[in-house]
DNA sequence: AAATTGTATTTTCTACATAAAAAACAAGAT
DNA sequence: ATCTTGTTTTTTATGTAGAAAATACAATTT
């Protein structure tokens, strides 16, 4: 087979919500507007129209588009059939290897993957390539990839280095004038922190987003595009690691919310010295959890 | 075609110049022997065995292997049939960047490079993608990919981390303690810059390497697997940047061993502190100068 | 029995083919 | 004259083919 046709099918579904919000017996705009409107090309639109005419939700000849009838569920393409292959063989791996809690030095083999994953090999050798920026897998020329793995060493350094560039990144947030969009971004985080905190054995699952939002808002204020970049990667651990270690999760994040606010409220308080010590502690927290729930080394 | 068989014509090379140790007359060990020896499969000493049988260097049946001529110069595999594929992208393609003054934003087609680089598309995808992680290049899904650019941005974010890692590498080098082998090679580096300085106009081509040396030994006490990724980063841009920038080099590389000598000096006689200034000045004369030879912004 | 070679199988690597998607160009409508 | 559509060409994405290299296993020699 060759290229997957997804890029039409999200667009036909995009396009089925579209005629919805225009209703019946309305016209649909010029090719190149759609085409702007969900960024793709003419090519695509028309393709999607020969298929909305062909299932009579259109009638098109021309410039005339209009509005036969209006789709129900069973126009829809399935969501599984839109998603991108590596969006579909990221969890897959990650479920492989954080889930499978395989030791350093596992052997990866494409064609095994590639088989268990349901797609190519090249899509899988692909992802592994991309994969292998963060460091965690190793290609052997010729022969096969090796885990690295999530070791205790790995994540020491991983931690030595998310320290360095949010305390960083903590110093740059404190001195931007009170004005600053981030100052009020960070009051609203309070707010949504305190909100998870009113009901914290029902909304504790809300947390790790809140995590991930709190962290970049900080991070982004260092303005460094390999902080950024860094930041992936501690977020792609955090999100998978915990994702198959479930034990006292509710309270790790009970106590994590509870720190995140000491820092926010430091900080509101313009108690500077006080929050970057609750920031430091947090971030101790932080590499203690994860080291402990480390099985290799 | 299929797979390249460079493996196979760097070992033939390789073994040549084994038959050309071992002397006329002489026996090659078994084929496990020679497959460890090289790190290769038996498959290919036997595909290598073969050739060399065929070309009357050896006689070979079952574990006779007995050496009938030496081989000549005309015997060995040109030097650019045996380079990996993915070594022979890399200088093209940074000559193409770097060399050609690109602006942000041009466009990079995979079909174009690969033409003009004379490897197939697959190869350059795959060059790409690794590249990418740099930060340098961006994929436009469907269309192309786009070229970041060296932006001053780009070189001042490169600094900030630069500058982060290895001062943190600096202060744990100063804990090292004084029997420390990284103490003995600072001194043989010390012993090399002034070699270079001794002459520095006849020898100043030769200062690029020794400030990988210089700055990796330092990195390398961090023992961070993420920082010394980082400087793979910084030494590519500085390889390249440079290669493609021959302006003032000289004074260039001899303000910068003279810099290194005051750090490395500082350091042998104990002056911590005078050292970590230095080298911080030295820090900021690289970014200085790099900087200044950026063209775009 | 251990070491080595011979043979067969598996896996990787890379060029290529082909459908999807984009882009360019030509023709027609307003 | 500009906007829009129809048609063609180019480029990208991804599976596949087939050679190279690795690996596994059987047969042979020492």
């Amino acid at each position: 087979m060759a290229k997957t046709n997804r890029t039409y099918k999200e667009t036909y579904n995009a396009c089925l919500d579209y005629i919805v919000s225009l209703g019946d017996g309305a016209c649909l705009p010029p090719e190149k507007e759609m085409a702007t409107k969900w960024s793709i090309s003419r090519s695509t639109v028309r393709a999607v129209l020969d298929h909305l005419a062909e299932e009579n939700i259109i009638h098109w000849k021309g410039r005339e588009k209009t509005v036969l009838r209006l789709p129900d569920k069973s126009d829809y393409f399935q969501a599984s059939e839109t998603r991108p292959t590596a969006d579909l063989i990221e969890p897959a791996f990650m479920q492989y290897i954080v889930g499978g809690d395989l030791a350093p030095g596992t052997v990866l083999r494409e064609s095994e993957l590639a088989k268990s994953f349901g797609v190519s090999a090249s899509s899988v050798r692909e992802y592994l390539i991309r994969f292998s920026r963060f460091g965690l897998i190793e290609k052997k020329p010729n022969r096969y990839w090796v885990l690295n793995g999530f070791t205790r060493d790995f994540a020491m350094e991983l931690f030595d280095v998310r320290e360095m560039f949010e305390l960083r990144a903590f110093d740059a947030f404190v001195q931007l004038p009170r004005n600053h969009s981030s100052w009020k971004k960070l009051a609203t985080l309070g707010d949504e922190h305190r909100y998870l905190q009113g009901d914290i054995d029902g909304r504790y699952m809300q947390f790790p987003r809140l995590d991930d939002r709190f962290h970049r808002l900080i991070i982004s204020t260092f303005h460094n595009r390999f902080a950024d970049d860094f930041y992936d990667l501690v977020a792609l651990i955090f999100h998978y690691h915990y994702r198959w270690n479930k034990t006292g999760e509710k309270d790790r994040n009970a106590d994590a919310v509870e720190e995140h606010l000491l820092v926010i409220d430091a900080l509101g308080a313009g108690d500077f010295d006080v929050g970057r010590i609750r920031f430091r502690e947090h971030l101790q927290t932080a590499r203690r959890t994860l080291l402990a729930s480390v099985s290799w080394d």
